[in-house]
DNA sequence: CGACACATGTAACACGTTACATGATTTG
DNA sequence: CAAATCATGTAACGTGTTACATGTGTCG
């Protein structure tokens, strides 16, 4: 859904091709969100029969450099994503948490281990950013931006794992009654609870 | 990549039918990660195809609690997998981040304003799983581990939200001279550095 | 019986990725 | 001319979503 809104707000600015949306992306992502540009062609052809941005080709030829306008309906598009915070309800699926609760389980396996292999993955990449961001953030603030975002995120797992290590060495689960889960169909039918975040849209 | 290699892990403590595995993987979440089954049968079909699992499907009939067991191939992949940090060249697209890049650039748009629309609005999500987990995560762990996951998560975005501000206040982004990245397809030719990050694997 | 739940599947779609095919234009 | 680059597309696949179709068993 990035994507797609993305190059809705590219064109907003005025018309465009192909592969200049690409370029323009990735300009403003300070070259670290590449985009391939085949999603470029079927994004537009999309937001196209979805009526929100209209193509040269109503001469009938397909030219080179098939530029794109946004239409008003687009406009409105834009504009309501801009003010429209993602929908939470629920948390996407994160695969170092899936981990961390998978390895809890799996015979065999040390799940204190499996978070300090990946803590010293994390604090590594996190001192790649920060090299990045000292040597070239200073004169481009998408980069700026799109970085700062990224280590504030890993900063944010790196946390995560300390936390989770720290809960797991204190208390070898003692929730966990495997038989309350694990039993293959005779659970007494327990009033199944699906949480989610409920916030005004 | 996450859902398939969760199934997986649930095989690895014994064999198991599909519903069966939607229960136990939502069991695990604490009820926050809910799993459509259509995905779990589609999934255990491609894992069946590339040899990570086997079904009981040997003696002909395809009865109701149709069994699947993980292979010795699965066991190691599920190994691997577990000890493998995931590829974080290059980072994901954030959807808010891509709202904020892209709003100090669609003419009249206040960025500033979306910050603070999305910043109340993560504030307020946080509140929410601060009031789960304070009534409910005592008792379970893996809960305690997602909620944990997402507040980390969304305080990681808010400081993100507040540093971008600061960023975008102080400087009307001097780096920006449009006709640097606007023009049509003039421009000079800058050696396209795609920045990526190395880290083994 | 009829309603409900369990259980397995399929179809259609959105989005993303990689790879390939096809022209047009530029440049050595 | 030949090769490289620009530009547009398509095909195949993986993953995820929603919705529907189809059986089977249980229980009022």
């Amino acid at each position: 859904m990035s994507v797609r809104h993305a190059l809705l707000a590219l064109l907003s600015e005025g018309p465009k091709y192909g592969l200049q949306l690409r370029e323009e992306f990735e300009a403003r992502t300070g070259e670290v969100w590449p985009l391939n540009v085949g999603q470029v062609y079927t994004t537009l052809q999309r937001l196209e029969r979805d009526g929100l941005v209209e193509s040269d080709d109503d001469d009938g030829q397909d030219g080179p450099q098939k530029g794109f306008r946004i239409t008003t309906a687009g406009a409105t598009e834009l504009a309501g994503w801009l003010r429209t915070p993602p929908d939470m309800s629920s948390p996407p699926r994160d695969e170092l948490v899936m981990k961390v609760l998978v390895a809890l389980r799996v015979p065999g396996t040390d799940v204190r281990d499996v978070i300090q292999v990946h803590r010293r993955y994390l604090v590594q990449l996190m001192q790649q950013w920060t090299r990045i961001k000292e040597s070239e953030a200073e004169s481009d603030m998408s980069l700026a931006l799109v970085v700062d975002a990224e280590l504030f995120r890993l900063d944010a797992v790196v946390r995560w794992l300390d936390a989770a290590d720290g809960r797991i060495k204190r208390g070898a689960d003692p929730s966990a009654d495997p038989r309350a889960t694990t039993t293959t169909g005779t659970t007494p039918a327990v009033p199944k609870v699906r949480r989610r975040i409920g916030a005004r849209r």
